[in-house]
RNA sequence: GGAGCGUUAGCUCAGCGGGAGAGCACCACGUUGACAUCGUGGGGGUCACAAGUUCAAUCCUUGUACGCUCCACCA
């Protein structure tokens, strides 16, 4: 017997360990069926699960489990993600509160006490991963670190290099000076900030003249080599050509012409500062200027400012300046302003644009065929309109710079010997042979020190953790993937990547089919979850609460589209709820004697004899198509709404209650109750995997789990012809009445039924006893005589019903109630008349469309008509 | 500056060329043996605004307003 509620804690577990144990998550390589593939993005292992990692693994759960059922070789491919900058700052930032710097520790034993961290976080991870349900193939779980990743990130290394799409560059990088490493464009983020606008005023060599230029960042005065005029500017034109003199400094530079300037913004002159601004460097490289370097490092002044500017931070080296210019009669106007500080995403501080030596994968060329493949539909976003955004990154796309100055991740491949002689080979020993032939002789190498960007190992996901660059079965048979879940704020950083990279090593092959973007959790006051703002919701509380089955539902329901997705707790709540109705729907049938050892095998329906049971049937039918169709489109949301309401609404509401007084007699409808709650057990499985193997092995005594059952199909005999809506209409309409006049429970009147045709009389003999029931009824005669006085009336289809109620009908709440009905009518009716007045909807219109009007104003007017007269009766009366 | 998205019930959101929907919240009645984590009934919306296309527009087009996001931008 089950008990009276359900209770997820007690049973998530066992179902979760009884199938993973059972090796149901496992991939088969040598089975017949189709593979269905879905790469996991691999979560960084710094930390916990959020709530957004609760969403893709859910989503991506419900399709590997909707495809497994419906017989595909299912590859939910798990592993983790090493993180590099990330990972190394949370575990610096633990050996700085023990008072340890990792330089203390040195380059190995830093690391090694990051692979300590990685175990010990690697291990909350999973069991995030695995207490919402998440089926995926755990004992292939690869890690991006480890033995096999290592070595296809080496052999795509030396191979782009040998093919001449990596290679090494000087120009200038964004900086981290507080983390000290180069980083991508991608991992720059612009933040509005408070800030000044100064002018400053440079003297014009050998005359009274000045030029003021303006500037937010006044200390980078130390590093300008120019000032920059527009050519077609003519308050400056007479002065490019000639130098001016840096105040404090006192160097020497000069006026030069370039359309860079823009002669609408600041004072139109411009200082150029080569080694420290993008713009500026360009500018530089056009008119020869030297770069002249003044930052270290932690961006401190270097020695390459005057002497007692060396070695100060950079904003106090700018207090110190402003004050000195101050002083000289070098510092004009001074503007608040608002603008955008290019900050590390990591870091938070803001970074610095520094020439140095770094790696670059020549991205624009390897775009080429990832943007042709999408283009080609090859790959395919959904929705769509993330193309947009993948190809106008893709077709702008600038060299990526992939060396990190850091000490965890994927050590670069590349040697050097004594004189700098480059070497990129995957080993070692490959370098030093090269090496050998190289000088002629055995010389000591030099590993590069710094390591790979950690999406370029994320890059190689597709094919790395298939076993790359072994040509294994598995790389065989589950690549390319059929779908990448995740959401649009990683489509540059990884999407785009695996794309190149897929293209270019898989021999032309894309690495998914499709690509599905999903929304983005934020709390329910539509704020990002961060631990700083403290909304961050954990899954793990939330199972907690209310079991992985209702937040994995509400996920779900949740995920429309492309959109925000705004998490609260009462929807949650919600669907907890949903899942205990579902448990007492279960139960009522247990107690009931519906459920049987044997199960429920599908019921012929030409044997059936209740209408209701054909109903029903069909409406599983029409449910299994919904679900079917929305998962397979993406539409997460429709197909959770397709279930939820067949079993709260349909299922619970109506077809239980319709059996309820007949149950005891009838095998048939115990039969089909339990058949149909077998069926939507198996529907609700990918969604509500725990609550369902439960009610499952209950109720069916089964020992085959449901992860493996097989996906219901609609079937086509099963069409209603029942006209079951006559009788729900009918029952909902005599609430209706009971509720406006307040009827008494107890009262069970005699409900009269006039005009009726034969066939309507048909189906509602058949459902008598039902209909009493629920209506709360003592019997129902079809008669066309004149119902009796106080009775309460109303019109139905083709046929008016009367609810004898004397002694209890209140006249006047029955007058306004018809009065209220047939104004409704009355405007519904005036709306389709007009429409059917208009000859072009006549002419236009598809016949189908013109006809459904017609009966519904058919349908209108007999109301107003029944309900006229109905209303003359109580007035009469009255 | 460039691009994209949004504006539908009190709140959060679906829908999307032919009868305005859900969940929660609200009001009334109700514990009749599956379920109060519930049942029944009800109230509540000129689908942001304007113009256009169409027989027909919440839905398509254009524009306006407001909000959001991404990219670029340290004069």
């Amino acid at each position: 017997m089950l008990e009276k509620t359900y209770d997820p804690q007690s049973l998530e577990r066992h179902w979760y360990e009884l199938s993973e144990n059972q090796g149901l998550f496992a991939c088969n390589p040598d089975a017949s069926s189709n593979p269905y593939t879905i790469m996991m993005p691999p979560p960084n292992v710094t930390g916990s699960l959020h709530m957004g990692h609760a969403l893709t693994f859910t989503l991506q759960d419900v399709l590997i489990r909707y495809h497994r059922m419906c017989g595909r070789d299912a590859l939910w491919q798990p592993g983790m993600d090493h993180a590099g900058i990330a990972t190394q700052m949370v575990v610096e930032r633990q050996l700085a509160e023990q008072g340890i710097s990792r330089r203390d520790l040195g380059r190995e034993a830093f690391v090694e006490k990051v692979w300590e961290w990685k175990e010990q976080s690697g291990g909350t991870i999973l069991h995030q991963q695995k207490h919402i349900g998440a089926s995926a193939d755990w004992q292939r779980s690869r890690f991006t670190m480890d033995e096999g990743l290592s070595e296809a990130v080496k052999k795509v290394f030396v191979r782009l290099y040998k093919d001449g799409l990596i290679y090494r560059d000087k120009r200038l990088i964004n900086w981290d000076p507080k983390l000290l490493t180069a980083i991508s464009d991608l991992e720059v983020e612009q933040r509005e900030v408070k800030g000044h606008m100064w002018q400053l005023h440079y003297p014009v060599e050998g005359s009274s003249e000045v030029i003021t230029v303006a500037t937010t960042r006044p200390e980078t005065m130390f590093g300008d080599m120019a000032v920059a005029v527009h050519p077609d500017d003519e308050r400056y034109r007479h002065l490019v050509g000639q130098n001016v003199c840096l105040p404090i400094v006192g160097r020497v530079i000069p006026i030069i012409a370039d359309s860079y300037s823009d002669m609408e913004k600041g004072t139109g002159a411009v200082k150029i500062t080569p080694a420290h601004d993008f713009n500026d460097f360009e500018v530089g490289r056009r008119h020869g200027l030297e770069l002249l370097n003044i930052f270290d490092q932690h961006a401190a002044m270097n020695e390459n400012v005057p002497a007692d500017y060396e070695g100060l931070e950079r904003f106090d080296a700018r207090r110190k300046l402003l004050a000195a210019l101050g002083e000289c009669g070098a510092l004009g106007d001074t503007e608040d302003t608002v603008h955008a500080v290019p900050h590390g995403d990591r870091s938070g501080v803001p970074v610095e644009p520094w020439l140095m030596d770094q790696w670059y994968v020549n991205a624009a060329e390897l775009a080429k065929p990832a943007i042709a493949a999408v283009r080609d539909g090859h790959t395919r976003f959904v929705p769509q309109r993330w193309e947009k955004t993948y190809f106008e990154w893709m077709e702008n796309i600038q060299p990526w710079c992939i060396s990190r100055q850091l000490w965890w991740g994927h050590r670069i491949p590349v040697w050097y010997g004594p004189d700098g002689t480059v070497f990129v080979e995957e080993t070692k020993e490959a370098a030093s042979a090269a090496a050998k032939t190289h000088y002629g002789r055995d010389v000591t190498l030099d590993q590069d020190e710094d390591v790979l960007d950690t999406w370029f190992s994320s890059a190689l996901w597709p094919f790395s953790t298939l076993g790359w660059p072994g040509r294994t079965k598995e790389l065989n048979r589950y690549y390319p993937g059929d779908v990448l879940v995740t959401g649009f704020d990683i489509i540059f950083f990884w999407v785009a990547r695996m794309m190149m990279m897929g293209m270019y090593f898989m021999d032309g092959k894309v690495p998914f089919r499709d690509v599905y973007i999903h929304a983005l959790v934020r709390d329910e006051f539509g704020q990002k979850m961060s631990k700083s703002k403290g909304n961050v919701l954990d899954p793990l509380d939330l199972t907690a609460k209310y079991g992985a089955d209702a937040l994995r539902f509400t996920l779900v329901a949740m995920a429309a589209q492309g959109r925000d997705l705004k998490l609260s707790e009462t929807r949650i709540e919600s669907y907890r709820n949903f899942a205990t109705k579902l448990w007492n729907a279960a139960r009522f049938l247990e107690m009931n004697g519906c459920i049987s050892d044997k199960g429920a095998p599908p019921p012929i329906p030409e044997t059936l004899h209740e209408p209701v049971n054909l109903w029903i049937l069909s409406e599983l039918n029409t449910t299994i198509r919904k679900i079917s169709t929305a998962i397979e489109s993406y539409r997460f949301n429709e197909a959770a709404d397709a279930i939820y309401h067949f079993v709260w609404d349909r299922y619970c509401d109506w077809y239980i209650e319709f059996i309820k007084p007949v149950l005891k007699d009838s095998a048939e409808c115990r039969h089909v109750a339990a058949y149909v709650l077998a069926q939507l057990l198996k529907l609700m499985h990918p969604f509500m995997p725990f609550i369902t193997e439960e009610l499952n092995a209950k109720l069916f005594g089964s020992d085959a789990l449901l992860i493996t059952a097989q996906w219901p199909v609609a079937s086509h005999q099963a069409d209603d012809n029942t006209n079951l809506h006559i009788v729900t209409d009918i029952v909902s309409e005599i609430r209706m009445i009971r509720a406006e006049m307040n009827v008494p429970l107890k009262a069970l009147p005699i409900l009269q039924i006039a005009g009726a045709d034969a066939r309507i009389q048909a189906v509602i003999t058949a459902m008598q006893p039902s209909v009493c029931r629920l209506a709360r009824l003592s019997d129902i005669v079809f008669s066309d005589s004149d119902f009796e006085k106080g009775t309460a009336r109303s019109s139905l289809h083709r046929f008016e019903i009367g609810l004898p109620l004397a002694g209890i009908l209140d006249f006047a709440v029955e007058k306004a109630r018809l009065e209220k009905e047939i104004k409704a009518s009355e405007a519904e009716a005036s709306k389709l008349a007009a429409k059917l007045g208009n000859e072009g909807f006549l002419a236009k219109a598809p016949p189908a469309v013109v006809a459904e009007n017609k009966r519904r104003l058919e349908q209108e007017n007999t109301r107003i008509d029944t309900l006229g007269s109905a209303l003359k009766r109580v007035i009469a009366e009255m």
